[in-house]
DNA sequence: CTTGCGCTTTACCGATCGGTCAACTATCAT
DNA sequence: ATGATAGTTGACCGATCGGTAAAGCGCAAG
């Protein structure tokens, strides 16, 4: 049998929740299996530790991120630059509905979760810095896409992508400190300037 | 009198060095006072809260900066676009130097702080969110400059000062996620790149 | 019906959390 | 010399921290 209840899932859907909207050293599990509605006991038996824990949540992310985020931009159907544009338009979306359910703009989860653990915590980091490997190859490829179709001139695809993704990070993150999610939208479209590597002169 | 002994001082030196490497949550009052070589109850005496200890572990860390990064970078008699490129520069100095120290890329302490804290107490929130104006002012007076002395093309200089403040804060995200300073220049090319307005085509 | 097992419950562990308190010492001006 | 004041000390507070142990639960396979 796979799962025959639901608790961890609700645990993961708490810990998500809390962890996000606050932060690691801040958030116990004590609060996590309240919210879960979950004895503590039980949480061990599920997740070995407060690390794997946070393993697990993070991978929760990631799925999410690409359901909400990602499959909603990177549409191999629409042009290069309107996938760029998308994601920019779609990373507010996100930011705005926290900051009009809760009142707070939240950031990019795992930069926050970086910024946080990244010094501590080295299993933590490495896992992070997989996730946002795997999201700049996403940016990459639809770099290259708008690159080919001529909407942006030819460049160093890999390293403009790091550097895009480095912006959208960044315009989270001041976002988060302005607790303004409209920043993204008056700064985002500076993302399309970016570039690395000029073309070979002819 | 002002100060009999150095003891805020060194409470104050502790802190900035363990929230920096470390992060607000997993550092307790009890560690800085150990490392300053101080007793609790003596912390209490400078320190109302740990939050007020962290706004001026704040504020100190703004004088540094201003010391090790801006006043090595925006200086008057460098042209605008040499201001620019020697803050990158000076950032990343700043960034090798921990990680050859400690083996650790430690990021922006400002964003470091913002990610955690935030969305949980408003009043670093806010105090984060001046200081890091006031930093974005710096890099719009150099900007200005350039544009001034036709280094860079005219353009919404505030707007674009923004937008390279947050891919700066983007770039010492990443090389802290990598652990590799070396990102910081390996990309930091592209800030440059980076305009946010047309000038009026005549 | 019974055995086994996934899951839950509850009590508990030592350690640490931020913060308080009253007693104490050292230094100063009067 | 004395009193006021700045600074220091160490014990102490209730609460919470991450994690453990053991007993008990319901359910499905034999």
């Amino acid at each position: 049998m796979k799962t025959s209840t639901d608790t961890r899932q609700r645990l993961l859907d708490s810990a998500r929740e809390l962890l996000y909207s606050r932060s690691y050293g801040n958030v116990g599990v004590k609060e996590i299996c309240d919210v879960a509605g979950v004895q503590k006991g039980s949480f061990y038996h599920f997740f070995p530790s407060k690390q794997e824990l946070t393993l697990a949540v993070l991978d929760e992310f990631f799925i999410i991120s690409k359901q909400e985020i990602f499959s909603r931009s990177f549409r191999p159907e629409w042009s290069g630059l309107k996938q760029l544009n998308a994601l920019l338009e779609n990373i507010y979306l996100f930011q705005n509905s926290t900051k009009e359910q809760i009142g707070k703009t939240l950031g990019c989860p795992y930069g926050n979760m970086s910024s946080e653990m990244s010094t501590q915590d080295e299993v933590i980091r490495q896992r992070l810095n997989g996730l946002l490997q795997q999201m700049e190859m996403s940016l990459k490829t639809a770099l290259e896409q708008a690159v080919h179709e001529g909407e942006i001139a030819p460049c160093d695809t890999a390293a403009t992508a790091a550097a895009m993704f480095a912006f959208i990070e960044g315009l989270m993150l001041l976002a988060k400190t302005r607790n303004d999610p409209e920043l993204i939208r008056e700064l985002g479209v500076a993302m399309l300037t970016i570039r690395i590597g000029e073309p070979a002169a002819t």
